[in-house]
DNA sequence: TTAGCCCCGCCTGGTTCCAT
DNA sequence: ATGGAACCAGGCGGGGCTAA
């Protein structure tokens, strides 16, 4: 590995031997520089303009020259950069921790939990939560959180009606509404019913919809032929709205996860 | 008491993304 | 192309816990 600065004295250790030195020199006057290279670069903080070396004829740290690296870096601008990093590397901690801790506080039982298993817990209620929903929706128009066409027989038709049940989720477009009444029309069926819910940007509409029954012809067979008709027409028009130029911001990804600012994180945490 | 294990915070180098 | 910001992984030390 590379090395480290301590900021309390000002020393550069090479990873390799800070197991060693790290807490010795953070505690005592003493550097590691009888046993590292006697060439060692010895920065101070970054309000210095100079480091300090071991003069190996005087055995004693003397103030080196500013350094300039590969890249034409000098040497307080790599320190610089590096407590930036750190400094950095903390807030990212510290909003990691915060949003655990927000976890923490919406799940019960979860507060001398290890990170690892809160994440697990947190994983178990939200999977539970989503099952319970599923289950206390069954028979209500509300909208699920995947796209989903249904085109089936309605049992509680009227005499010499064929009755059909359309149902369609979807993200909430008010736009789509108007598409999907367009094409169950062109079908020449006559909405007895429609019902239309939204919740958290999704939508859902029922339509119960019915066609008049005609003699001397096979109406089973009509009936199939007009389901998957209009299962076929809506399902393009989903296909529509959802393609890849419709795509939300968020539903797109790259291999690198970036920060995603949804909501101050400092609200999300309290 | 102590060795071993686990969890956590911290630092750092490398990498990737994005704005300029 | 470049620099800044963010992400990620690896290594290290400290502290708490537990069994021997």
């Amino acid at each position: 590995m590379g090395s480290s600065f301590d900021w309390n004295s000002g020393i550069v250790f090479d990873n390799n031997i800070t197991g060693f030195f790290n807490g010795f020199a953070q505690n005592s006057p003493f550097s590691p520089l009888g046993i590292h290279s006697e060439s060692l670069p010895l920065p101070l903080p970054p309000s210095s303009s100079s480091s300090l070396v071991l003069d190996s004829e005087k055995g004693e740290l003397v103030r080196a020259p500013a350094k300039v690296d590969k890249k034409g870096k000098s040497e307080a601008k790599t320190i610089a950069a590096l407590k930036t990093h750190s400094e950095a590397e903390r807030r990212r901690r510290e909003r990691i921790n915060s949003h655990l801790s927000t976890l923490r506080s919406l799940v019960p039982f979860t507060d001398k939990m290890d990170k690892a298993s809160l994440l697990a817990e947190v994983i178990n209620n939200v999977k539970e939560l989503k099952r319970t929903t599923t289950e206390a929706c069954k028979g209500y128009a509300i909208p699920m959180d995947v796209n989903e066409v249904k085109v089936e027989p309605h049992k509680d038709g009227v005499q010499g009606l064929l009755c059909i049940k359309v149902s369609v989720c979807c993200e909430d477009r008010p736009e789509i509404f108007a598409d999907l009444r367009q094409v169950l029309e062109t079908f020449d069926l006559k909405t007895v019913k429609a019902e239309m819910s939204t919740l958290g940007g999704r939508m859902k509409n029922v339509f119960i919809m019915s066609r008049c029954i005609i003699e001397n012809i096979d109406n089973a067979e009509v009936h199939q032929q007009i389901t998957r008709s209009v299962h076929q027409a809506l399902t393009s028009i989903l296909d529509k709205y959802s393609g890849p130029e419709n795509l939300s911001p968020r539903l797109s990804h790259s291999d690198k996860r970036r920060r995603i600012s949804l909501f101050d994180s400092s609200s999300s945490s309290s």
